[in-house]
DNA sequence: TCAATAATGGACTCGCAAGTCCAGTAATTA
DNA sequence: TAATTACTGGACTTGCGAGTCCATTATTGA
């Protein structure tokens, strides 16, 4: 026996989350209303509490959901490429996937809002940095195995060289800061981090 | 001629700061209210308005005043340490400091807030990072003088270090995760990264 | 002492938003 | 077709908090 009656739609319910999704980054929990994620899901706000056990339990959702849209797209990476060129564009990449409104946003919202709820930043953490982690970890372990680089301990190194990477960078964006505080450039930071990074595991 | 009539208060003042620092902290810019902040203050809510330009404008005093307080006395350092201790003592102060709940609520309130505000983000990037990367850069060009490590850009240098150090302990903070979620501790992790900063300057 | 400003505290306005209620309508299954 | 559940939209309740007003009292300089 399947339930009666008319079945609640999915479609509405993604509708809600994509919304939702968006206030919240744009406006922060507090200042995000459910008439306005309402409205600007075509939905009416009744759907929303019937949907999900308030706002609070929404926003919840809301990041889980964000957070599966994963942030970095590993199958784009060529694991044999050689170390300074994989190290150089993932960091581009990962810098420059980070300082997007979007990531930028979500990982306020996250900060701001996992002191009330710990879901959140389990759920962030998760999703974001851990699948980053394992990636490089992955290729470190590789170019260890060939003998490219030394490194006894790939996840212990893949997360050293993930927030050396992106930690100045990052922080500064996050700041929202106008204009560059340091006296190099974020080119020349991350070409050094990763020479940096190089030279502290040669073989 | 001084202005007439009775003072405005200097020490009521300071008593709404420091209520209004404290509420900010811990509840956020949205869920702090103006009447709880007097009421902590021993102060009547008009003196608020009396003395600061509203809500916002309270806040953004809050958090120049939270950033005088500086964060880390560099009084306390030994700059003719050698550099694998004076990194390794670094590295821990620093991490412990900013992993306190103090400074973990101002980094979230700043973070969230500067979105808002712009001149959030430079009170806070002035008073913490900025003085900090200064001292280390001092060493570590002292360092380079006296040919123990080869850092031909200090400031560059002082700024990977540090957040090299603090990027996996204050994130994983800063999320308010309940369990370490990683395979190392968070001392192999320190001891790891003064090692790599290390073996990456060797003269 | 007098004029001027600070501070109090309590009442007040105003707007906003979370959450509820309800009557009507739509979709789906038995 | 009938029973059942989802959805709508709008009205409604409720509570909160920013900012204001005001009469009264406290402090200060001239």
């Amino acid at each position: 026996m399947t339930t009666r009656g008319r079945p609640k739609s999915d479609q509405k319910r993604q509708q809600i989350l994509a919304a939702g999704i968006e206030h919240f980054q744009l406006h922060g929990f507090e200042q995000t209303s459910l008439d306005r994620v309402a409205q600007s899901a075509g939905v009416s706000k009744q759907t929303i509490y019937s949907h999900f056990d308030g706002k609070a339990a929404l926003l919840e959702e809301c990041i889980q959901e964000r957070c599966r849209q994963s942030i970095l797209s590993p199958e784009s990476l060529d694991y044999s490429l050689p170390p300074e060129t994989f190290l150089g564009n993932f960091a581009r990449l990962f810098i420059a996937t980070l300082c997007d409104t979007g990531p930028l946003s979500l990982w306020r919202l996250c900060a701001s809002e996992c002191e009330r709820n710990l879901e959140i930043g389990k759920s962030y953490f998760n999703s974001a940095p851990r699948p980053v982690i394992a990636a490089v970890a992955e290729y470190l372990r590789l170019a260890d195995e060939r003998g490219q680089l030394k490194v006894p301990n790939p996840k212990l190194a893949a997360s050293q060289f993930l927030f050396l990477a992106k930690g100045l960078p990052v922080d500064t964006a996050v700041l929202n800061l106008e204009e560059w505080p340091h006296d190099f450039s974020i080119e020349e930071y991350t070409e050094s981090s990763v020479q940096m990074f190089l030279r502290a595991h040669q073989p």
